[in-house]
DNA sequence: CTAAGGACCTGTCGGC
DNA sequence: TGCCGACAGGTCCTTA
């Protein structure tokens, strides 16, 4: 379910709600998630309040007195907020209640999200090697056109590896070498340096937008407030398979890459 | 080191 | 209406 854009649009709705507030009880229904919730992790948040809500990568990061919170939404996941004694349903795995009165609310129907405890949350194994945030300066297509010399893969799965540059998922992929019209099926290693500037431009542009635009809603997507996201509108050729580029009127295609679906206009993007 | 494929799960949708 | 396969916003792990 959630890139870069859907996870900054749960923090930002969530944030207002959990900061500086404590943590009173917390509540795991089901340890079963991608890795197994640690036991004790109730007992080592009990009474700690909530210092800082930010992200990393897809990672959304809660630091606590007594520990900071790594929790990642996978495909399905979300996290958002109800009063307490709200029912919950059957995939919701996680409940943090807050002396707000209100529970910060972990739910993944098909349980490939995640959930640590860390002293030290940017060294934990998942996150010490992951590559730059996509909106930071050192991210640039300088930077693309040297990672990427000597690679052989596609450049649509070079820039969804997460060493390389992290948060640019599926869709995002699909629309950023739209937008530097690039041939998704491109050798990463045989793509020249103006086209990694025209590229990181696009991503971060993208990124940006859909940010804005509270994220992309295709199925089931709702920030912490409860409200879709609204990019699906402004994008140019996933999920578009047959209807017409915006652009040239030539038919978006689709084709699998690394088992994932591919969109792009072959008129547009060599 | 790189690249490719499988694995982990549940829900939904289209076709027969 | 009911069943069955294909597919879905992620990413780690194993194998070659």
């Amino acid at each position: 379910m959630p890139e870069l854009p859907e996870v900054e649009t749960s923090r930002r709705g969530i944030e207002p709600w959990i900061l500086h507030t404590t943590i009173t009880k917390v509540v795991v229904r089901d340890r079963r998630l991608r890795w197994p919730v640690a036991e004790g992790v109730e007992r080592r948040l009990k009474g700690r309040e909530v210092e800082s809500v930010d992200r990393r990568a897809k990672y959304l990061l809660i630091r606590t007195s007594g520990g900071t919170i790594i929790l990642h939404l996978g495909m399905t996941g979300s996290v958002f907020l109800v009063d307490q004694g709200a029912a919950a349903g059957i995939h919701d795995h996680l409940d943090f209640e807050l002396d707000s009165g209100k529970i910060l609310r972990f739910r993944d129907p098909r349980r490939f999200g995640s959930f640590h405890l860390s002293r030290k949350p940017l060294a934990h194994p998942l996150l010490a090697k992951l590559g730059p945030e996509p909106l930071d300066d050192e991210f640039d297509g300088d930077y693309l056109w040297r990672r990427s010399r000597g690679r052989k893969v596609s450049i649509k799965q070079f820039i969804m590896n997460a060493q390389v540059v992290v948060g640019v998922g599926n869709i995002y992929a699909s629309e950023s070498l739209f937008l530097a019209g690039i041939n998704p099926k491109r050798a990463a290693g045989r793509t020249a340096r103006h086209r990694y500037d025209a590229l990181a431009d696009a991503i971060k542009d993208i990124l940006s937008r859909a940010i804005k635009a509270g994220g992309t809603t295709l199925r089931d997507f709702y920030g912490g407030d409860g409200e879709p996201g609204y990019f699906k509108q402004q994008l140019e050729v996933y999920d578009r398979e047959g209807e017409h580029c915006r652009c040239c009127n030539t038919v978006i295609k689709a084709f699998v890459q690394g088992q994932r679906s591919t969109y792009y206009c072959k008129s547009c993007q060599t």
